[in-house]
RNA sequence: GAGGUCAUGGCGAAAUGGUUAACGCGACGGGUUGUGGCCCCGUUAUCGCCGGUUCAAUUCCGGCUGAUCUCCCCA
């Protein structure tokens, strides 16, 4: 084999693309209805944006991202995730200065250098929207409800939402050096990854997979929150529940990117090997001014494309297929050759989607064709139809067949749909 | 960044250190010089790449590349 796609991407072709439509089209659906409108960032930006939107001490930062040197020496990186650049565009098209709320939604290719797995891509897609400009807990729900509407409308199943409350900074800070004094006698009973956790993210111990057992009395983060953090979490749950959108409170969810305040939240679903997470989000209030923005709020919410579509796959969900033609024309001879394709050219012009043979093939090969093209209608044209002005118009589920006036196979096509 | 498994045709999938690499599906052609889906016949593979062992490698060994699964981490 001469090429080989790059590691951890792949070829979309028809047959599949159909279902990558399919979702593009419904995510674009639900966020019409919430009024927010589409973004198209570059695939690139500023190697530092990325440093100082994400997070430098961010495993994404330290270690997947896909960095270049452009040709004039700037440092550049193929986008690691959706916010920063979004965020980017919002401060350098200053619509801050909108005196409404500012709602933006983006679909497209994301980049991190990782080792492949089931659910895991080095190019994958992500849907994601940004709210920018009200710390309303009110819109923090709204962001969720959309998440939860895309979902339950492609036909998901069994998909569950966690939500938490990371804080702010300042307690988070203070928050994690009481963790780590609780951690710091039992340090040398951990597993290796969490001893290494303990320096990198904290926070993200009381996670562990195994070392559950040594955690019992460990602080919450949730029992840190101020008065105020307190009252918005309450408020963003009050109004999940408004909804009747279902949630569980997970008091250990902490997010991979450190722009995270207040609201943190996942969604999960089952079929994706070792990995359950279709999407997460939250707030980010500090997020604008480290970017270079004024004071100004957001909160936002991303979900994996290929995720979500190996969970529906797995759960045999029914998802579109390739364009079946209406009609296939079978053309014998030289003279019914030529008369097909202007039939064909002028019922594709009435919207008909509409198959021939470019071979040169014998009747039954033609036929053949249509069969495996799925084409409801063979439109079958030789010497004796076209002296007398007509077309066979052939159903191929029921083997019925009649004969149809050239002038009128359009019309007969569009009735019969 | 670490580890396990794997790599044969358009697809699925066997077997084998030696001269025809099963079988199934599909595709193409024919049986039916104008009727598909059923049936019958025929055709359809430089065994991922590079190197090594050997008289001989698709088969054994090593490296590479890729896939898949898992850890870290994440969508």
């Amino acid at each position: 084999m001469a090429f080989q796609k790059p590691k951890g991407t792949q070829d979309l072709l028809p047959g599949t693309v159909e279902r990558w439509q399919f979702l593009e089209s419904k995510a674009r659906e639900v966020c019409r209805r919430f009024m927010y409108g589409e973004i198209r960032t570059p695939i690139f930006e500023a190697t530092e944006l990325f440093q100082r939107g994400v997070g430098e001490t961010t495993d994404i930062v330290e270690k997947e991202m896909y960095t270049f040197e452009d040709k004039g020496g700037r440092s550049m990186t193929l986008r690691p995730e959706g916010t920063a650049g979004v965020v980017r565009a919002y401060v350098e098209n200053k619509l801050y200065g909108d005196p409404d709320i500012t709602k933006l939604y983006y679909i497209g290719p994301m980049f991190r250098y990782e080792q492949p797995q089931a659910g895991r891509y080095r190019q994958f897609h992500q849907f994601g929207i940004e709210a920018f400009g009200s710390s309303d807990p009110g819109l923090d729900a709204e962001v969720i409800a959309l998440g939860h509407q895309f979902y339950k409308e492609i036909g998901l199943q069994g998909f569950t939402l966690e939500i938490n409350s990371v804080g702010t900074p300042a307690i988070r800070a203070a928050f994690r050096e009481e963790l780590l004094a609780f951690l710091a006698p039992k340090k040398d009973l951990l597993c290796k990854d969490c001893r290494s956790r303990m320096e990198r993210n904290p926070l993200r111990v009381l996670d562990c997979k195994v070392d559950q057992e040594h955690f019992a009395g460990a602080p919450s983060l949730l029992d840190h929150l101020d008065a105020e953090c307190a009252d918005h979490f309450d408020k963003v749950q009050s109004y999940l529940k408004e909804m009747n959108i279902p949630y569980d409170i997970n008091p250990k969810l902490v997010r991979g990117l450190d722009y995270y305040t207040h609201t943190a939240f996942e969604f999960k679903a089952a079929g994706i090997g070792s990995i359950d997470t279709i999407g997460g989000g939250g707030r980010y209030n500090g997020l604008v001014s480290d970017v270079g923005g004024p004071e100004q709020t957001g909160v936002g919410f991303g979900l994996g494309l290929e995720r979500v579509l190996l969970v529906l796959e797995n759960q045999g969900a029914e998802l579109p297929a390739a364009t079946k033609p209406e009609v296939y024309f079978v053309a014998l001879g030289e003279a019914a050759e030529r008369r097909a394709v202007s039939l064909l050219n002028a019922v594709r012009e009435k919207g008909i989607a509409a198959e021939k043979d470019y071979g040169g093939r014998k009747m039954k090969a033609q036929l053949k064709s249509a069969d495996r093209l799925a084409a409801k209608y063979a439109a079958i044209l030789g010497d004796d139809e076209l002296l007398r002005g007509e077309i066979v118009l052939k159903n191929l589920a029921t083997g019925e067949q009649e004969a149809v006036a050239l002038d009128k196979l359009a019309d007969r096509l569009l009735e019969g749909q």
